[in-house]
DNA sequence: GTCTATACTCCGATAGAC
DNA sequence: GTCTATCGGAGTATAGAC
């Protein structure tokens, strides 16, 4: 029941959002949407009334609403003894929605060009990280003992999200790496484990 | 005993840096560059043959050069009894370097300009940062119990690092801002207190 | 809804006088 | 070294036929 008109408006943000990634917002002209889309010169603004621009911001806002995916990703019980793996699973979680297909195309896309976006438009990034961390600290207060403050867990949690954080805008970011590098688990497993002495 | 010429380049570069960080590389055009600074339409490619893209290799090869200046405001000595204070200052250090004027627009042109540019030039960045952790986990080896291992010391100096990171990101990336938040030295302090029972 | 053709704007860069 | 004038090209967007 996906009408054809569905589908052509899907397939230019689509085609509009690759090309933003890879070569940025400024540099893809919309000639070059209208011929990787395979559509005519005209027909761009019959959709996009607003053009080129509107685009960016319809890209920006699905990243938006895509963020709840990110919470979805998470709702897995953690035990008291597969913590530790339940942390390393979790991160494995964030960089495949952030280092893969369209979350990383939202991803780039909203840090890139944050000059020409609003607040409002970028803040769902610190949003989901947000969430996250929200999430961890209540799980680890949980299975922690009953001496250890909320306040403390939270904490915890919050060394644990900037560890996340780090690897993955190091990769994404600024080695404009999209596969993780041999170490990198290691890497994670070490600094989870350290971090997990502290409760 | 600077020349005419040498204000004059000067002065196109700091200019240019200005804008790309305002409004980005390829929003700002060169007749803007012309018109801020002063001078006419040709001269610019006096200065620079190779035109508005000489400009940013230009500006992003200080942002390598520069980084030497990270590294050098972090001589102080560090003691045991003040470690976490000395850590808190370290933090305002890199704060202030890549929050505030050359050190800022240079830390923002590379980010936002990576697709453009080489490994190479946005490596600064990375090298940096390690630079910095490197340095901590020797002060934090050198002050540290005998039974702490050097590895131990080296995990405790990223994790304080990534909560650095994770602070200076999203203020000057995500949230656009470049005064930090009342909350935030407060924030530190208490990330830090909470690693340093690792030791 | 989709196409072709084109109007109009702006940019980067150059030529050449001074 | 600095200026004025301008070229060639590319970009966004619109008009109007089908």
């Amino acid at each position: 029941m996906t009408k054809k008109s569905d589908q052509q408006r899907q397939n230019i943000i689509a085609v509009s959002r690759e090309l933003f990634t890879q070569k940025g917002y400024t540099e893809t002209s919309t000639r070059e949407i209208n011929e990787r889309a395979g559509i005519a010169e005209g027909l761009l603004y019959y959709y996009f009334p607003k053009g080129k621009r509107q685009l960016l911001d319809v890209i920006v806002h699905e990243g938006v609403e895509d963020r709840v995916r990110i919470a979805k990703n998470m709702t897995a019980e953690w035990t008291r003894d597969s913590i530790e793996q339940d942390i390393i699973g979790l991160f494995e979680n964030m960089w495949h929605l952030l280092g893969n297909g369209i979350g990383y195309q939202e991803f780039i896309i909203t840090i890139r060009n944050r000059a020409m976006l609003s607040d409002e438009q970028s803040a769902w990034l610190i949003t989901s990280f947000e969430n996250v961390q929200q999430h961890v600290a209540e799980r680890l207060f949980e299975i922690t003992p009953a001496e250890v403050s909320l306040e403390k867990a939270t904490q915890l949690a919050t060394a644990i999200m900037a560890t996340f954080q780090k690897v993955i805008f190091d990769e994404l970011l600024i080695r404009n790496r999209r596969e993780l590098p041999d170490g990198t688990t290691k890497f994670i497993t070490g600094q989870i484990h350290l971090l997990m002495q502290l409760i």
